[in-house]
DNA sequence: TCAAAAGTGTTAATAGTACACCCATGA
DNA sequence: TCATGGGTGTACTATTAACACTTTTGA
């Protein structure tokens, strides 16, 4: 039964994280400026090779802690890259994942010094690889969820305003959206909750913070923003 | 440079088919049942190893030949599966494929030999590691994908009446679908054509044959099913 | 002649879109 | 006092959902 196995070969099998951040200008990209080969200088995702004792999530989310210091992060895969020679090193099979987390909270001392910053989504340069290709892929996918499942609180801090809601949308789907609709549709929304404390960073006037209630969404609840 | 690759574990990767097929009794699944172990004797997905000459689509698209003879399949990733533990006998990382095929159209001797069998997609038994988990997974895609992409073409023939498309979609929606909003949506995208012939296997009175244009179909048509 | 599938429109409800002004506040 | 962002409602349009009968033909 050995034999079954043993004739095949095997491969290195990275993980890619495409790292999601929001604040006031939009959505931003955590980029790395590789400091080693292969791809000395250029851009690129932070990545990392799966081990023998973790799966291939946990991998991924290893990778995520080992630059943003973060756990418990929202990760999802956004497809497995096998071209043979995407690597120029070796052959590797990688597996891309994008992360949504709160770009106020994570490390950034590790950050520093991994040599990686954040670059917004509109400026992203070329990055080494298929990198590139896994970021639109990334975006694609993240855009089309964050339609339809309220991922992107995960982008937000606990208590928002919905300025900063509906400013998260239109840097998600890269184009303005109406005030008043988009207001009209949260109220809809039992689960997203009106708090009584007011937020006055954002204006003089001050807005009310509101914040998403994970147990009053259900999975019969409707979500479409 | 070649100790940034050295010092990390290889695995074997392998590829997993969800293959679907539709007939007049629903949507199927092509099944194995395995002759070898491990997991001799359970029902499994079709799967092969992905080899050093080919990237892991390419090796996706050679596994479903295999068992089919098929080539110019449409196919999509459904996901990387990469639990420590997934397959009992050695560790592998699985990349999921699913396909849509033409259920009258492939290597019927070559499906024998392999010992497959169509299982209709309501009575698939548990099938072997996380098989079943990669099913489920290809479903919900593809359900998705069926609502606003028109893939499902691949499940028919090139000619086929409104009926049959519309019994296609109740079995991958799993509901009953009205009959003439059906029709009146259909009748709204020029890229499924009318043709001026009649098909009399379905029905003594005889049903007009349509059929995808995929010229017509451009990245700005709408479409919705 | 009848069983079985093909074909065909209208109405009501819902969801989405467009649009402009007043409010509260700190500088 | 004024610049800045916060907050609100209504009318129109498009999409979706519900619903029943006639036609054709081979057995």
């Amino acid at each position: 039964m050995a034999a079954y196995y043993d004739i095949n070969p095997r491969f290195y099998v990275a993980v890619d994280c495409i790292i999601f951040g929001f604040n006031q200008k939009g959505l931003s990209l955590l980029l790395l400026k590789r400091d080693m080969d292969p791809g000395r200088g250029e851009w690129s995702l932070m990545g990392g090779f799966v081990q023998r004792d973790e799966s291939v999530d946990d991998a991924a989310k290893r990778v995520l802690k080992q630059l943003t210091g973060l756990t418990q992060v929202y990760m999802e895969q956004a497809g497995t890259f096998g071209e043979i020679n995407r690597d120029p090193g070796e052959r590797v099979i990688s597996v891309a994942y994008y992360a949504l987390i709160n770009i106020d909270e994570y490390d950034k001392e590790s950050v520093k010094k991994h040599n990686a910053y954040w670059v917004e989504i509109n400026s992203v340069p070329e990055l080494v690889f298929d990198h590139s290709q896994m970021v639109k892929q990334a975006r694609e996918l993240m855009r089309k969820k964050a339609s339809c499942e309220p991922i992107s609180f995960n982008l937000l801090p606990k208590l928002f305003t919905l300025t900063q809601l509906q400013n998260l949308y239109e840097a998600i789907y890269g184009k303005p959206i109406d005030k008043r609709n988009f207001r009209k549709k949260v109220a809809d929304m039992d689960f997203i909750e009106k708090t009584d404390m007011i937020d006055k960073t954002g204006s003089k006037r001050g807005a009310y913070l509101y914040q998403f209630n994970h147990t009053a969404y259900g999975k019969d609840s409707k979500f479409k923003l």
